[in-house]
DNA sequence: TCCATGGCTGCACACGTGTGCATAGGGGGT
DNA sequence: ACCCCCTATGCACACGTGTGCAGCCATGGA
């Protein structure tokens, strides 16, 4: 027992099965009781047009590829979010993969992705970039990359503005008297963090703050590398007031640090993150953070993709700016310094 | 510059399109030397072949689908991390839709699986089911629910022991010597909240234990519910001692306003959560907490899923255990009572 | 009455892949 | 020389849908 196809209702129906494809797609060619008599068949037996066949002739599958590193990493779940709502909102699927940076994984996604005809590829957070940005450019379908750090001239992007975010929190954390600020970032190389750091820089820069080396850090992206990040930073022998974190995972082991010294937050110390995630605002104390409107970006990458595959070609790269959320993980220092 | 057929590999080969077919299938019907020559070409030229012409005639897409109420819940992201990682192993695609409860939403998704010719549908954690099981049993296609509250004849399922894992969040507790344990529910009607409250019934009876009705509360299954709810609690003229929660994030919302309340986690009150998401650990305290084994459960809806698709039929319904992980939001109470 | 026109329908092919069946060619045995 | 068998290949159709083109029929005008 097959899935019924317009022939079954051209038979019912006693007309060619070009007849029925017609109706089904409202053409005018058609008489409109017999395209009625055929919509009414077509509905009472549960008919659904096949996208494969349909896709065959049309050479386009109403479908998208998304690639992330992890969908189990919050902030990508969010943006997934945004894409899947706006794909399904233009009648789009799509296909989800995750790559777990592992090359080999990589190349078989992107395979996959050939075979299934995706109208185009979202790749998001992906720290590998450059290295199978030429495997993707090979099918020639648009590409759009969110917060990736090699915006290529094969793909569009949609990008947080990191450097003037970076620059908000520094900034935020000067204007409540802080002057010791260390930064805590990433590990090496990604872009994002080189452009948060840049925007700290900028402000330190801007306040007349001379910039200490021995103040910055870098961790993993996770709570586990900024607890050992931020040992380092309290052993100085004049520890920060205030830490710019580059995440809120980052905050969060950074926090959980600070406070096994026996210190304070925001007391002994202020610390800001970056991202806004869902649990931040019921940490304690509520993170003060820097927003990125996670499924708003997911979903100007997908209208971004959507636009480019209708070849309505837009601008290439959008910078979505962060918003500073002020909570309880701030405060004015203690000590003047 | 349309993507390149085995029509143009035969062109070059200077054979049929049938030779080609076979060659890339390695079936033993052609000649070793031809069929080598027309892999090579194949290899050099970037030949992928067209999922969608393979699926026309061989009537499977290789594809499944999985809806869930949202992918930004960290729950339902780790296991859909699992059945995408299962998925890939084994040469699928998953395509992934969201449906935030919404009735309209739903509809349209099931079409369009229908529509992609899906060759299984993986439901997490919808409150619907009973509504749209219907709908989804209309194709002839294996379902599989993962922790769905409406486990039907139509469907196979993967689910938490969610009676026996309320069963020793709630004998944590009473072993280290509490004896008023409040359970801080979902909002009212979900299966899985009935079963866990179950568990705490059971608990409590073995242990001699009078149950009381006034130490229940429902929030939402989010912090902001558990707040509300946890006032409540806090409100009774013998306010419990500790509060085993419907799921982490309720934890989270509890535990937030027993602070508020000028009470200390767990020194005064003790908190059991349910799930262990990834920050659970890094809380503070970090969380005592049910862990839900999320990707392995992803992985096993996926395997089963295939394995009914091949038609292996394996059992019906699998229950996983969950893992009581104690760490230090709970204590032995202060005062005995 | 004849012809032109226009509305409606069916034929046939295309999309890319898989496969049953026929066939061509070659080698070996009698 | 003839036959048989085996290997290797091509033909043709199928899968489900869309569409250019031809053709049929009715209607209306001359």
């Amino acid at each position: 027992m097959q899935a019924i196809s317009i022939k079954d209702i051209a038979r019912t129906a006693r007309v060619s099965h070009s007849t029925v494809s017609r109706a089904l797609c409202h053409s005018p060619l058609v008489n409109p009781e017999t395209a009625e008599k055929i919509r009414r068949i077509a509905r009472e037996s549960g008919y659904r047009p096949s996208a494969a066949a349909r896709s065959l002739v049309s050479r386009r599958s109403e479908t998208v590829g998304v690639v992330v590193t992890s969908i189990a990493d919050p902030f990508v779940a969010g943006v997934v979010s945004g894409i899947e709502d706006a794909a399904n909102e233009h009648g789009f699927s799509v296909f989800l993969a995750n790559s777990n940076a592992e090359p080999e994984r990589e190349v078989r996604v992107v395979r996959s992705f050939e075979e299934r005809r995706v109208d185009g590829i979202i790749v998001t957070a992906s720290r590998v970039g450059a290295l199978y940005v030429p495997l993707l450019a090979h099918m020639r379908v648009p590409i759009v990359l969110l917060n990736n750090q090699h915006p290529s001239q094969y793909a569009h992007s949609v990008m947080i503005a990191n450097v003037e975010a970076g620059r908000d929190a520094t900034r935020h954390l000067i204007e409540l008297g802080h002057r010791r600020i260390a930064y805590l970032g990433d590990c090496y190389g990604r872009q994002s963090d080189k452009e948060r750091f840049l925007g700290y820089r900028q402000a330190l820069e801007e306040a007349g703050l001379r910039f200490q080396e021995r103040l910055v850090a870098h961790g993993d992206g996770k709570p586990e590398g900024a607890r050992a990040a931020m040992v380092k930073l309290l052993s100085r022998r004049q520890p920060p007031t205030a830490v710019f974190c580059y995440n809120d995972l980052t905050a969060l082991g950074a926090i959980r640090q600070i406070r096994d010294n026996g210190l304070d937050v925001p007391g002994c110390i202020s610390v800001v993150g970056f991202d806004d995630l869902y649990i931040s605002q019921y940490l304690d104390p509520p993170l003060t953070t820097i927003r990125q409107p996670m499924r708003q970006m997911g979903r100007m990458a997908m209208t971004t993709l959507l636009q480019v595959i209708s070849s309505a070609e837009p601008g290439h790269d959008l910078r979505v700016p962060g918003e500073l959320i002020v909570r309880g993980s701030t405060a004015p220092p203690k000590e003047r310094s």
